[in-house]
DNA sequence: ACCTGAACACCGTTCAAGT
DNA sequence: ACCTGAACACCGTTCAAGT
């Protein structure tokens, strides 16, 4: 007669930091980190659960080590042209980074994995604050400019990865969209009702979304820039 | 001898939907999400946990009462002068709704309580929309620059509720801040250190941080609208 | 060191029962 | 209708024990 299935044991000395990390990411990018658990991944590992605290304190610091592990591996690419220019590439490389691996980018948003950052990401923050720096901006507005453009590319991504993982995917969504459309007065809401199919395009086009609002952002910084340094 | 102090029990009938949703939402901004539950939530009341299933299906039902709650009680800002002055004053009352309830606005971008939205919150979105198609914007580039205004504006709203919420609240955050930065490999971080006392204002500053990237936002937004309706 | 199962203190929710 | 307690199926983590 078989047994209830109990997913036999992996072998002793076979499990990992690496190897639970590993499938952590795999667990966590497959079904969202509503339906992370412990036991879960033990189980996913064949082991018991304990066995992950004899690599990890606890769930905390395991996802830390998933977010270095991705943050790690992301390479700031090679830039050039004007500095706007470079800002927009670093900028869309990062929101690729994320939108790639989404379960890093929830880790970040819903603080789950504060702490110390990654080297790679302090790398790609230096560029970023040095590309301002040398535009002609002032100390101060150079340091909020780096929190626009970072906030901004955080919250986009986010929103894409909340989409993707929401019950009924992209698709749902967007007839959800169209039903909250569809049951407004047209007397109150008439220019909301006009616009409702390009409001659903744009919320389904993700990446168009970011790039548009990126480039109001960088043009704004623009003309800042012209502002503080005026041609002699 | 005393008892164990079982906090009487209220009255029959004394309970109700409204009176539930005001403790919830008092929980709620006080502790935060993460400490928010039905069994708590009961406590604090003086029922058992099953008496708030009398009221709502679930969690997920009061939720969405908690936030329309929130959202009817918002009066959307008489405003004046050009679009764009219109549409800085309709988001910056938007952001106060939003960091002034910050339990609200987790509920909104945790995605615990999606669906239908207050009668309140469409006729905000209808303004900013009409606002946007009356400024010369093409219908693609309003619907596009709608979703970045809502969602800029919810991103910066949540980064200051998360700050606040975050143990220790913000003077721990700058602290640790300080500590990143001070980590930090002078030879491979000049920018990021030399900016860094900036850098931490400008975090510790949120809504100073929101202004500025709202502002720089409805610059671009200006620049395209003068591109797509030249003068005549 | 590496891994286990039992146990503890939580959670949301179902269910049968009481008033 | 309104509210209860017991129970179920989860969760993260502690702890003593086994190899």
């Amino acid at each position: 007669m078989s047994q209830s299935v109990p997913r036999r044991r992996a072998p002793r000395n076979s499990l990992s930091a690496e190897l639970i990390v590993d499938r952590a990411l795999a667990l966590l990018d497959d079904k969202g980190i509503d339906a992370f658990s412990m036991r879960a991944l033990a189980e996913e590992l064949g082991v018991g659960t304990m066995a992950l605290y004899t690599y990890f304190r606890g769930k905390e610091e395991l996802f830390k080590a998933a977010r270095d592990r991705v943050l790690s591996t992301y390479q700031p690419p090679s830039t050039s042209g004007s500095w706007d220019e470079q800002l927009r590439a670093l900028c869309l490389s990062m929101y690729e980074l994320f939108t790639g691996r989404p379960s890093v980018l929830q880790l970040l948003a819903e603080g789950k994995a504060e702490g110390d950052f990654a080297d790679a990401a302090s790398v790609t923050m230096e560029q970023v604050v040095r590309l301002l720096c040398g535009s002609g901006l002032d100390r101060q507005a150079a340091a909020r400019a780096a929190g626009t453009l970072i906030g901004f590319t955080i919250g986009s991504a986010l929103r894409q990865v909340r989409e993707c993982h929401a019950e009924g995917g992209p698709a749902a969504q967007a007839e959800l969209m169209r039903h909250r459309f569809a049951i407004l007065s047209p007397e109150r809401h008439p220019a909301l009702i006009d616009l409702a199919p390009e409001l659903t395009l744009a919320r389904e086009d993700g990446e168009g979304q970011y790039t548009f609002g990126l480039g109001l952002i960088l043009c704004g910084l623009r003309d800042l820039a012209a502002a503080a340094a005026p041609r002699p």
